[in-house]
DNA sequence: TAGTGGTCTAGACCACTAG
DNA sequence: TAGTGGTCTAGACCACTAG
């Protein structure tokens, strides 16, 4: 009935950060002085910190107190995948070709690997309205035996595929966007001109320990794409219930 | 000394789904259960359980138990700024004019403003190493009395113009991220060519009621932008001792 | 040495779920 | 009705900070 107790103290701190009534950089109250405040217990007083903080308003020094939180101005969420990132969704794919194949100097480099290693090479389009959208490049360490299974890599996204077996939890990704003009081989693939953009997302997956397991391109008609991010102080994008 | 018991059994867990031996969907060990595991008490289990959760692992539905969560493959953080987001920084700002302007149909539906509503129009060139690399355009609702300094505006980035007065952990921001091919306008503004494509971010600032308090463009030259961003599924940015 | 936050206990009562 | 998670208490001992 009515909120919890705690939720009221994390109400009233916010509304002291927000009015700038308390700054970046100054202590709070302590935790005693916060239980005699409301007369509550020391973990109902905990249960409300931990919720600052996991908001990114407060932190804490253990022997001196708790701080109010510069704010982090710079940071945003955002959602990607190739396969749905863009305006009006993509519609089909086609699989041009997936090879194993000698690495090059720059696959070499950003996947680590030795150069006398293979690797598997998938080329993709991404098809809507009948029209190419994208052009599509993933690079995976080879090994023998590896399962090469054309119809999963057909409509799958990067970590899809390269987490057939890993839990996908375990994967980390890094996301590069940048913008270019398109050389010929784009422009006969995506069938534009000189002057149409084009977008450029290079993706990159990692293991638990950052060793990279996957690297792969993906080159987007300038008109047919967009991304959206919103500011992420407030994070509360995992809680369901 | 050593790490807490709490922390003990949230690596465990960790490890449970990473390696699959619990799935997405699955319910895990009761609270009570896991406390007769580990000989701890229920608080104790709970604030593991409270890690996992704030770090996407688990949620949990009262009444039921707790279950193992969907990962968020297509999570990323990013962070922007459009005076330092380039290759090689923002080294000077040119303040074209600031102006008190009637605001277009794009204006006032941005800013959701009456159209009879004056809007403050602030343009600005960034420079780098003696060249334009990004025209900038920002539109600020105006009010009699506003204060607008101009020395202030050159140098700051949209949330500092416009939270002047206001928190900035009030603010909430949007972002959308384009391509375009250079009009007239700006091939004069950058000096670039048709073929040069450009980098289009659109920001959007909204008060704590989600109203808009600032809109604004920022054109970049292509080959001097590139965002990064990476997997937020684990997201420890907040902690900071 | 007094005060701070970090971890942990052993209980309590509650609303909700599902048989 | 038995079991689940949510909130809350009143304590304890600890390492660390700073005068």
């Amino acid at each position: 009935m009515g909120s919890p107790i705690y939720l009221t103290i994390v109400e009233n701190i916010k509304t002291k950060i927000n009015s700038g009534e308390i700054k970046p950089g100054d202590m709070i109250k302590s935790e005693n002085a916060l239980c005699e405040e409301y007369d509550v217990s020391r973990m109902t007083v905990r249960k409300s910190l931990t919720v600052l903080a996991s908001e990114g308003y407060i932190y804490s020094v253990p022997g001196k107190g708790n701080f109010v939180n510069e704010p982090n101005q710079d940071k945003y969420i955002l959602y990607f995948n190739e396969m749905n990132s863009i305006e009006g969704s993509i519609e089909d794919t086609q699989l041009l070709d997936v090879n194993i194949v000698k690495p090059t100097l720059e696959i070499i480099f950003n996947l680590q690997i030795p150069e006398n290693k293979r690797v598997v090479l998938i080329r993709r389009v991404f098809i809507n309205e009948g029209n190419p959208v994208a052009y599509d490049i993933k690079y995976i360490p080879y090994y023998r035996g590896m399962p090469i299974v054309e119809k999963e890599i057909h409509y799958a996204t990067f970590p899809e595929i390269v987490s057939k077996k890993k839990s996908l939890f375990a994967i980390n990704k890094e996301l590069k966007i940048k913008v270019q003009k398109p050389d010929g081989k784009l422009k006969g693939i995506l069938g534009i001109e000189d002057t149409e953009p084009v977008m450029v997302i290079e993706q990159k997956l990692l293991d638990e320990g950052n060793k990279p397991i996957g690297w792969g391109i993906t080159y987007f008609k300038g008109d047919f794409f967009q991304l959206q991010a919103v500011s992420s102080f407030v994070d509360k994008s995992n809680i369901i219930y």
